[in-house]
RNA sequence: GCAUCCGUAGCUCAGCUGGAUAGAGUACUGCCCUCCGAAGGCAGGGGUCACAGGUUCGAAUCCUGUCGGAUGCGCCA
């Protein structure tokens, strides 16, 4: 068990003992009690708040409890030091033997340390991307996909059942002007000089469309009426518009296990319907024009509507239009009913930050439709501002030019885009500088964590050309100055929980980016004092001990960046 | 008009499921440095956590309001 869980059971115990005792009263709630690591590592190793919290329902005074606690607490093995300070906090020393052995843990759990089973096997569904199938990726796409991904890995490692999945919007307007774009590539194919209008898809990536259409169909369609080909067209250019994305998305490293068709939905609309109606959540009534910018073309109409204000939406939504056909919400009601028929425990969307007027309504829906028992979770990820050492990149999406994921991928590779997409919140904007993320300096964190496993990874190839036999390492043999680097590793498996309940996997990389300060602190005190390198040619039992130290280090980096889904570079170049 | 997110050191950001003197990088100042992998090391100065109230033993963190910024609002997708 790891540490932290490991004395919360201590602190836990202990506090259940004072209530058997009568020192407490029985049947306090434990549920606040925290065992953590203090802001301060002068306060000690790890600190509980347990007196502070339990004051007030024992009704006795913190430190009272914080000293009785203290003397049960100091006669565990592990614990070296009780303190009881500022208002009623008990700070635990722990001794050197506790993080030695938390360092065999490592060694021993290797690739899996850091694994939780806190999701206790619950199906959890990660829908991310989800870009409409008319274009290749473009970088606004790049973000969600990335945060998407690493947090369904995250998620994982916590011990869920993960799907990724992919919404496909293939059955609006947008994807009949995809067909229609696509007809004119057609054309062009055939030899006809084509003008593109306005209101068309531009983009040079519908030519070898045309051409893979010419090719499947011949001329036959050069000059039929649309109806005769339009629906055949939308399908195969669909097709091939996901084959792109997919594609674009493997450059990522992102593979995901559901695509599923807006277009195949059929019954699943008329379903959800009937089963908000069961619930007495559907009327026919007019709805309020839209505030704001005033819609020209607006008027009052009676419309099937859905009773989202009841779930805590701003207003009710429609799901059917007047002339009867649905609405784009009553589209995604149905998907998330159908996503709820598959059995999810809970549900997590990333959405764009140009899709935040859309959380609450899809709540509202999900909350009704499951009465309130599978939370949906969405997070909103933010624009990416791409930048060229300092300059804006230029792009313009009405000539269909902009910088495609396949473009970034190509300069700067996937390990960098992956975890710069992370080193942010995901709600608040990030720049991308195409010229500072290939920096190699301290400000960039790529490079500052790859150089850290880069430099454990040397250590084990000096040795082999060093030609000195090891002895098993023996850990006893580390003092407190190495110890300090365990004390910053043995925090991975917390990390891993904490950073999947919040859903952010951008802790991930800020935690790698501690780990690796910590590691070349250690590294760089090696170069002001002979005695603190790793290997001692003088001391092959001591380089023993410290390469352990040093490759256990370096298996939380990969087990960090396997979750960033970064791969681990042994040399930098 | 309404909603969501944001406002923390000169700059870029962590911290936000309440805890002890608010952290990191950068920039700035002063020393040191050619090193197991150069792409530095150590130390120091720098903050009314936008503002005003409230809840609490305790608030950057929770609640309310104000100001400022971003985004969104439809029978579109």
């Amino acid at each position: 068990m790891n540490l932290y869980p490991r004395f919360a059971g201590h602190v836990a115990a202990a506090l259940n003992e004072l209530m058997a005792a009568g020192d407490l009263p029985a049947g306090l709630s434990l549920a606040n009690v925290a065992v953590e690591p203090p802001r301060d590592a002068s306060h000690g190793d790890m600190a509980t708040n347990a007196a502070m919290v339990l004051a007030k329902p024992a009704g006795l005074k913190p430190r009272d409890i914080a000293t009785m606690l203290a003397l049960k607490l100091n006669r565990l093995p592990e614990v070296a030091e009780v303190e009881v300070a500022g208002p009623g906090f008990l700070n635990l020393r722990l001794h050197a033997d506790v993080w030695r052995s938390e360092l065999a843990t490592i060694t021993e759990q290797g690739a899996d340390y850091g694994r939780s089973s806190i999701g206790a096997n619950h199906r959890i569904n990660v829908e991310y991307v989800s870009a409409n199938p008319t274009g290749p990726m473009h970088m606004g796409h790049c973000r969600g996909a990335v945060v998407g991904d690493a947090l369904a890995s995250l998620l994982e490692w916590a011990g869920y059942g993960v799907t990724r999945e992919y919404y496909i919007n293939d059955a609006g307007g947008q994807v009949d002007t995809l067909a229609r774009s696509a007809h004119l590539r057609y054309r062009e194919a055939l030899g006809e000089t084509v003008v593109i209008p306005e209101g068309f898809y531009p983009g040079d990536y519908l030519i070898p469309v045309g051409e893979a259409l010419l090719a499947e169909f011949g001329g036959q369609y050069q000059s039929a009426p649309e109806a005769e080909w339009l629906g055949l067209f939308r399908t195969r250019a669909v097709a091939l518009m996901m084959d792109r994305i997919r594609a674009d998305l493997a450059m990522l490293g992102i593979h995901q296990d559901v695509f599923f068709s807006e277009a195949s939905l059929g019954p699943r609309v008329q379903e959800a319907l009937e089963a908000l109606t069961a619930k007495g959540l559907i009327y026919e009534g007019v709805l309020e024009a839209p505030k704001g910018e005033a819609a020209e073309d607006w008027e009052p109409r009676p419309q099937t509507l859905f009773k989202s204000s009841l779930f805590g939406d701003d207003s009710d939504r429609a799901m059917q239009k007047s002339d009867g056909s649905w609405t784009y919400f009553a589209g995604d009601v149905a998907y998330h009913w159908d996503k709820l028929q598959r059995g999810y425990d809970a549900l997590v969307n990333l959405f764009g930050a140009d899709h935040g007027g859309y959380v609450k309504r899809m709540q509202a829906a999900v909350r009704a439709l499951s009465d309130g028992k599978v939370p949906l979770d969405i997070k909103i990820v933010q624009m990416v501002k791409l930048l060229r050492a300092g300059e804006p990149v230029k792009m313009s999406k009405r000539s269909g030019n902009f910088v495609t994921i396949a473009d970034m991928v190509e300069e700067v590779g996937k390990d960098v885009v992956r975890f710069i997409m992370l080193t942010k919140r995901s709600d608040s904007q990030l720049d991308f500088d195409f010229a500072k993320v290939v920096e190699q300096s301290r400000e960039n964190p790529v490079f500052y964590v790859q150089y850290a496993h880069a430099r454990i990874a040397s250590l084990r190839r000096k040795l082999a050309e060093a030609d000195f036999d090891l002895p098993e390492p023996d850990l006893a043999l580390l003092d407190e100055a190495d110890l300090a680097m365990v004390k910053v590793a043995v925090q991975w498996p917390r990390i891993v929980e904490q950073a999947a309940e919040a859903r952010e996997p951008h802790r991930v990389a800020f935690y790698l980016a501690d780990l690796a300060a910590a590691f070349h602190s250690q590294w760089n005190a090696g170069n002001d004092d002979a005695a603190r390198r790793f290997v001692r040619a003088d001391a092959p039992a001591l380089t023993a001990a410290r390469l352990a130290l040093a490759d256990a280090v370096g298996q939380v980096i990969r087990n960090g960046l396997a979750v960033m889904g970064v791969e681990a570079a042994d040399e930098l170049h």
